[in-house]
DNA sequence: AAATATAGTGTCACTAGGACACTATGTCAA
DNA sequence: TTGACATAGTGTCCTAGTGACACTATATTT
């Protein structure tokens, strides 16, 4: 290995675009960042692998997570590569992004007791300072959430284990920004057979609505429609 | 930065999985390898990102492609990256997988004149010393091909310029491994609005077949159904 | 001219989602 | 207590895109 292959290696870093929604509004977790560059401005929660520590970069991303939020997402899954000489002045840069989904809940109260981590709304990104194309990533994250959304039940992770259908549709509608027919997601409910029923509950004044929860065993199954757009 | 930061670097690499269609058969470009590890087995064509060369990976990716088969690929796609201690006996290796397609007219000649390049028919490979975990990122490569051929026109790009109706449904057939329907191709075909007719062309006994292109500015769009499983 | 091969069309059935009215069951205020 | 309202959940018809398959069209071969 010759020396000049030491300049040449590109720096290889591990970003994750962590969503959620509150209060019927897509969030991202964002870091503001406490060393250059692009220091003081906001960036995605990630970092280099630790050979020692990481098995591999889905590991690299869930400890960077973990270190944000206190806890492991419920779902996580490569974005893409992003690489050039352009997005980070320290020279050629490559970085896998992840994007996942977690609860609100599960993540929020830890959020404040962490230094300069928050949930930031999709809708407001543009009225910050974002460090290198983490604009960008997360923009593309946000495009690949949406269209998996049309035909799977993964906005099921931004939601805790047990959840009522009004509360998937809400956060449904929240990432494609449309409106959903509440019967349409009932039929999928039933069809995926991935969930099943537990108790009652009530919330802001109306019947009871049915909880649901994930079966143990479920996988997230791909309809062979999307939803219509 | 410190001098335990030079040993701890992962190897990354980029490799492709080329795809063509020859004969109504799914083929898989590989290349002998000349030098440990694992010499002599047969690996993906790829490599180390040159900085001075590579604008980004999709460059890599591009140029080492190049080099084995002296064009470009039709289209070309991230698949995923591969990362862990296990996979390399050399260490902690990431590799940056990207999967493409061509016409195999394109390539053919070329290919003869290169050492150690060739087509593999998909169904062979585990016949052969396949390097690394190769063969498990061909596999999803593979599926991935095939899951998008169900909503988009993707295999047009395992065909020539001009092509008929029969070419393109015989390029499906050979991806998903089941028959089609040549009235829903059709369909899509004219839904679609990418291609555009030409002249006439005879094969194999037969009524003239039609030849279609692409159009220059063609996108690629997305069905909203996938064809039947 | 008939057999055969490939290209392309007409048409009906099927399936899953969209639309939307309707029923069910809770809260709250007068 | 009762009626207005809010949310949960169902019944039913419409629609669009695909599957199935018989049918027509046009070439080659014998």
């Amino acid at each position: 290995m010759k020396s000049t292959d030491f300049i040449k290696k590109p720096l290889f870093t591990v970003d994750s675009v962590l969503f959620t929604v509150q209060d019927n509004v897509l969030k991202v977790l964002m870091v503001k960042r406490a060393e250059a560059p692009y220091r003081g401005a906001w960036g995605l929660p990630g970092g280099f692998i630790d050979i020692d520590l990481d098995q591999n970069t889905d590991m690299t991303a869930r400890r960077k997570l973990a270190a944000k939020t206190g806890s492991a997402p419920n779902y996580l899954e490569q974005l893409q590569v992003f690489s050039g000489l352009e997005r980070d002045p320290r020279g050629f840069s490559v970085t896998l992004a992840y994007y996942a989904l977690v609860a609100y809940q599960a993540v929020a109260s830890h959020i404040e007791t962490v230094e300069m981590a928050c949930w930031i709304p999709v809708s407001e990104l543009t009225e910050l300072a974002i460090a290198f194309d983490h604009l960008q990533i997360i923009e593309l994250a946000r495009q690949r959430l949406q269209q998996k959304t049309l035909y799977s039940m993964i906005p099921v992770f931004c939601l805790p284990q047990q959840f009522t259908i009004g509360q998937l549709m809400a956060v449904i509608e929240a990432i494609i920004e449309k409106p959903i027919q509440r019967k349409s997601l009932m039929r999928r409910i039933e069809a995926s057979e991935i969930f099943e029923v537990s108790n009652e509950k009530t919330t802001s004044g109306g019947r009871f609505a049915q909880l649901y929860s994930l079966k143990p065993d479920a996988n997230i199954i791909n309809f062979e429609r999307n939803l219509s757009v």
